[in-house]
DNA sequence: TATACACTTAGAGCCTACTCTAAGGTTTGC
DNA sequence: GCAAACCTTAGAGTAGGCTCTAAGTGTATA
């Protein structure tokens, strides 16, 4: 099966625009065109694509996923490398997983806080910012 | 306690220039300046910044938090409508976590992928992606 | 008193990642 | 044979979020 930027653009929630910015960047280095010079996308292509978009919705700059390719490129020699970048990925995944969780803390204190506050009409100064307050003392070091 | 903008801004992880950028666009309107014309961070202000960096780093542009800043400034009528902001912003964390996860599952492929090509010093075609094969399928709807 | 190191402002510059426009070529269906 | 709906390029513009510079003021220590 082949796919014109469309259908692969719609199918992965991209526009054509970011996907020609992507081929510009060096993003796309695999892709042939037609004769009509529309470019043509294979399976492989659109599993290329799909990578491209994992490593850069996970926080990889486009850059870094332009290395990628080019260690793609070098062949077996840098199987390692390759190797050694997804499990840094990996990594940094985790890392944004328990930032989230820890921003997750502070988020379910404030609901907490403000659903308190919804009941009684009014900001409840007593017990106002408690988990904050515990936040800065954790940086800052005293009470 | 009372902080300076430097003090601050090495606890937070932030630079001097982020957090005077952050008070031009209006997202610390309660710092108050000393006689030289220093700012002067109150405990206080340093929750309210605490704040401010958990719903950036979740993903809330700083014009939205700044919309958040207005309610708080607007008094208790507002109470509700930042009760539904926080409970949104924790749907929101919830996606991205979700959506992290996905893309583990990507990571972890790849990791396998690369395990094995390392193992026997070249690409393996028959395995190769098929992951990936199965995500297109899925995108596209048939083999 | 000198020197270092804070702090201040206004405003320019930069980076990433798009996003869009203009002008045009190709393909498809009636 | 022509309109609609694709595709192409080069290149300009935009948004968000910093990041830095210049020029200056204030404070603290030797």
């Amino acid at each position: 099966m082949r796919y014109s930027i469309g259908q692969v653009a719609k199918k992965l929630g991209l526009t054509t625009h970011t996907i020609r910015y992507y081929d510009k960047e060096g993003l796309l280095p695999f892709i042939r065109k037609g004769s009509s010079g529309a470019r043509v996308f294979e399976e492989d292509d659109v599993d290329w694509l799909i990578i491209v978009e994992c490593l850069k919705r996970t926080g990889m700059p486009l850059k870094e996923i332009k290395k990628y390719i080019q260690l793609c490129q070098q062949g077996d020699e840098t199987l390692q490398t390759r190797f050694e970048m997804f499990q840094k990925q990996k990594v940094k995944i985790e890392e944004q997983m328990s930032t989230l969780q820890k921003y997750m803390e502070k988020i379910n204190f404030k609901i907490a806080y403000y659903g308190d506050a919804v009941k009684h009409g009014t900001d409840d100064i007593y017990t106002r910012n408690k988990w904050l307050a515990a936040e800065r003392e954790r940086l800052f070091g005293h009470k």
